[in-house]
DNA sequence: GCCCAGGAGTGTG
DNA sequence: CACACTCATGGG
């Protein structure tokens, strides 16, 4: 099925390539591709809007791709509102077409908890393998991210040979509580309630549980502060403290928008640091 | 080889 | 509440 995306703005580097999310690959012709459900889905851009192509499966690729862009998000507003803010303002000219997507509420939660004290490149890979293990396989080499049935079915030593670490008892355990409780059940709360339900869950701590929230369960309002955003907010508004402290000064300040404001310091303080590292080298 | 990573859990002052 | 230490590994 081939169809065209009209979302916009858009831009699939920006929103796909950094930390998001971590089963998009970027080709060489530019194109990006991924996995959404059980369906294999190649968007490139197009003058006229981006194009899309994706493989059958239950569910129309159209809504798919839709929901997981956040297509009803009036961005332009947005940026207009959190660009009135002097800090922001920059960031948002400079990142545009930076989009906040809605992950699969459950691969965003274990992707999450795989993220503590990793980096990237190394999240990506134990992201992977847990698909390529435990997912159904859909086409050369790509596979679904597993349900919860199915990472469920998988032993802890199971989970240690995807290279977890120390992780994969959270994951394990969290195959159960949540096969427990339901993970429809927690979509239905509303954003404080949710947070702290997620932050019982073992490995599930502040940062991961905001994470969880905005990126898996749409929730724009949450503020995850890792160590780029501490560091943002030290430097560009002089706050310091702790996690609950800078979270309410977060609200307080960019309001039910506040995800994306996370986003557009997130990226100017690893775009910063980026270019410091490389004047550096450079010299 | 070395350093550190989109942190969390636990224990102590 | 603030800090210290540990956790298991691999990518740069």
């Amino acid at each position: 099925m081939r169809f065209r995306l009209d979302v916009r703005p858009l831009d699939l580097d920006l929103t796909l390539g950094c930390g998001q999310v971590f089963r998009w690959r970027r080709r060489n012709d530019g194109s990006w591709r991924g996995v959404l459900s059980d369906q294999v889905v190649t968007i490139r851009n197009d003058p006229g809007g981006c194009l899309v192509e994706a493989t059958p499966g239950r569910r129309g690729a159209k809504p798919l791709v839709h929901d997981f862009f956040r297509a009803t998000d009036d961005v332009r507003r947005i940026q207009r509102r959190l660009g009135r803010d002097p800090v922001l303002a920059g960031g948002v000219a400079q990142f545009k077409g930076l989009r906040i997507v809605k992950m699969d509420e459950w691969e965003c939660l274990v992707s999450y908890m795989l993220a503590t004290y990793a980096n990237i490149p190394r999240i990506t890979k134990m992201v992977d393998a847990l698909a390529v293990g435990f997912g159904d396989r859909i086409s050369d080499g790509l596979h679904s991210f597993p349900t919860i049935e199915e990472l469920g079915r998988a032993s802890l030593a199971d989970l240690q040979r995807c290279g977890l670490g120390y992780r994969a008892k959270y994951v394990h355990e969290a195959c159960r509580a949540i096969e427990r409780t339901g993970i429809a059940e927690l979509g239905r709360l509303p954003y404080e309630e949710l947070r702290e339900e997620l932050t019982k869950l073992p490995g599930v701590g502040d940062k991961v549980a905001d994470c969880v929230s905005l990126f898996g369960f749409g929730k724009t309002e949450s503020f995850p502060i890792d160590v780029w955003i501490e560091r943002a907010l030290g430097r560009l508004y002089h706050q310091k403290g702790s996690y609950r402290k800078l979270r309410a000064f977060a609200s307080e300040r960019f309001g039910e928008y506040a995800g994306y404001a996370q986003e557009y310091l997130y990226f100017n303080e690893r775009v910063r640091a980026a270019d410091a590292a490389c004047a550096f080298s450079r010299r």
